[in-house]
Order: structure tokens, then C-alpha cells, then sequence
DNA sequence: ACGTGGCCCCGAATGGCTAA
DNA sequence: TTAGCCATTCGGGGCCACGT
């Protein structure tokens, strides 16, 4: 069911390192900025902690998390629905799948997967400890399950750089960005894409802000295309039941 | 009438730049 | 070196159009 580039992170992770939430096996990866944890919520950190290990019992077991589920009334990402992350890539995925959006529906964690690139979670990115992004970043580049997604969102705005001195980007994704012509999306000033390829254009890597608030409809479905058409010429149109 | 989503504005925080 | 200024980003509040 999974397997051993995976299975390798998560091992490694266990009392080290957060893994994500979603679909391993899938073609797309979503890496936003942190968690959007409160310092005094212990539950939700608790299960932030526990991620690797549970993963391990996902592994041994054969078994995977919840990844589609109904926002009622009493869930947590029910008031901020429409503004919130997971609303964002809910919205991002049905675009991608070319599908009508279901209200307060989320099952974009079948058909992506999801992490952080700042492994402190905290309810507020101006608060949050950024001081171990450096290390996480290394380890996104020599890993070999994150290599591995033919498409990475990089929803994380100025926590990664592509500048005239810094290219991180290429760096640890190993690509590179395709020019202004063709690779540059421009909205507004919160709203911006830039596209990024592999030399052999099989890798897909896409750079743009944090998926929330203010985040405008028509950039997502710009995205969501094409990332579509992207799976499509590799080949890669998903199954729907991996 | 009401709920929903899109959009705009505001405040807090940050980081870069510059002048004193 | 430091204070002040500005641009940027993100959460929250709230308005409004639209459809049922």
C-alpha cells in the first residue's frame, strides 16, 4: 500500500519531524507554511507530535487516514469556511479535477498530499518560530518520497526564495523557472503564481503565496488548469482509488 | 429573507531600506 | 547603530450580490 521512499520518511520522522496529512501515493504535493496550531490548543498539538508515529501504525497496518469527511456546524473549519487553508486547497483540487465544489466538502486529501515547510505549527505565521525552516528544507531535498511528486504547490510565499541571489527553489527542487512569458501569473499583489520546471518538464513546481484569506477564485482555477494539464501530458491523470 | 461566497478594508507583525 | 518609514502578508470583520 505504500511504499519504500515513504516509508523511509516516515521512519526517519518519528520523534523527529511532522510528515503531513493526505494521500501519500498521490501526484500532487501541498506545502504551505506552518500549522495553524494555538500554543495553549494540547489536543491539537498532541496529534501535530504524534503525526510520524501514527503514520507508522498507518504502515503496519495497512490502513490510512480519514481523508474525506463533511464540515458540519460544530467543526472547527466551519466558521472560517471560504476563507481557511484546507478550504483554499479544497478549491484548488476540485479545479485541478475539473469538478463542481461541494459545500463544506473535503476530500482533496485523497487526490494530494499536505505538509509544512516550517515544522513549528503555531495559530499565527507572525508568531510562529521560523529558526528550523533551514532544516526542513534540506531535508525536502534529499528526500526522496518529496522529490518524487510530479506537481509541488509551494503555497508558502516569502518562506522560500527565487531572487536574483537566492535560488532555493531550483535548488531544492531541481528546476527551473521558465520565464516570465510563461511562467509568470500576476493578479494582484496577493495574488501571484510563477511555474518551475524540470529539465526533462516531467516535474512541475509552483510558487505562490499561503492559500487563505483573500486569495482570489480565478488565480485558483488559472492554477488548478494547469496543474491539470500537466498530469495529463505525463500521463498522470489520476486513478480514484489509490 | 437568508445563507453563501467573493471581495475589500483594517490591524498586527515583519523585514528591508534609509537617514540621522 | 538605530529609529522611522514603507511595502508585504495574513487573520479577522464586514459588506454586498446572487440564488434559492
Amino acid at each position: 500500500m505504500y511504499g519504500d521512499k515513504f516509508i523511509n520518511f516516515v521512519s526517519k520522522g518519528i520523534g523527529n519531524y511532522y510528515i503531513g496529512t493526505g494521500n501519500p501515493n498521490s501526484n500532487t504535493l501541498f506545502i504551505g507554511k506552518e500549522s495553524a496550531i494555538h500554543s495553549t490548543d494540547t489536543f491539537t498539538r498532541n496529534w501535530y507530535d504524534c503525526n510520524a508515529q501514527s503514520w507508522a501504525i498507518h504502515i503496519n497496518t495497512n490502513s490510512c487516514e480519514i481523508l474525506e469527511y463533511f464540515v458540519d456546524n460544530n467543526h472547527p473549519l466551519r466558521a472560517s469556511w471560504g476563507r481557511n487553508t484546507w478550504s483554499k486547497y479544497q478549491k484548488l483540487s476540485d479545479f485541478i479535477r475539473d469538478k463542481e465544489s461541494e459545500p463544506y466538502y473535503v476530500d482533496f486529501l485523497k487526490h494530494a498530499f499536505s505538509t509544512e515547510i516550517n515544522d513549528a505549527p503555531m495559530k499565527r505565521t507572525s508568531e510562529a518560530e521560523k529558526s528550523s525552516i533551514i532544516q526542513r528544507k534540506l531535508l525536502f531535498k534529499n528526500s526522496k518520497f518529496i522529490q518524487d511528486f510530479p506537481v509541488v504547490v509551494l503555497a508558502c510565499s516569502d518562506y522560500i526564495q527565487n531572487n536574483d541571489d537566492i535560488r532555493e527553489i531550483d535548488d531544492i527542487f531541481g528546476v527551473t523557472y521558465c520565464g516570465d512569458e510563461e511562467g509568470k501569473y500576476w493578479y494582484n499583489k496577493g495574488n501571484w503564481f510563477f511555474l518551475h520546471y524540470s529539465p526533462d518538464r516531467k516535474k512541475l513546481v509552483i510558487h505562490t503565496r499561503q492559500l487563505s484569506a483573500d486569495v482570489k477564485n480565478e488565480m485558483l482555477e488559472k492554477m488548478g488548469s494547469i496543474i491539470r494539464n500537466h498530469l495529463a501530458e505525463i500521463g498522470e491523470i489520476e486513478s480514484t482509488n489509490r
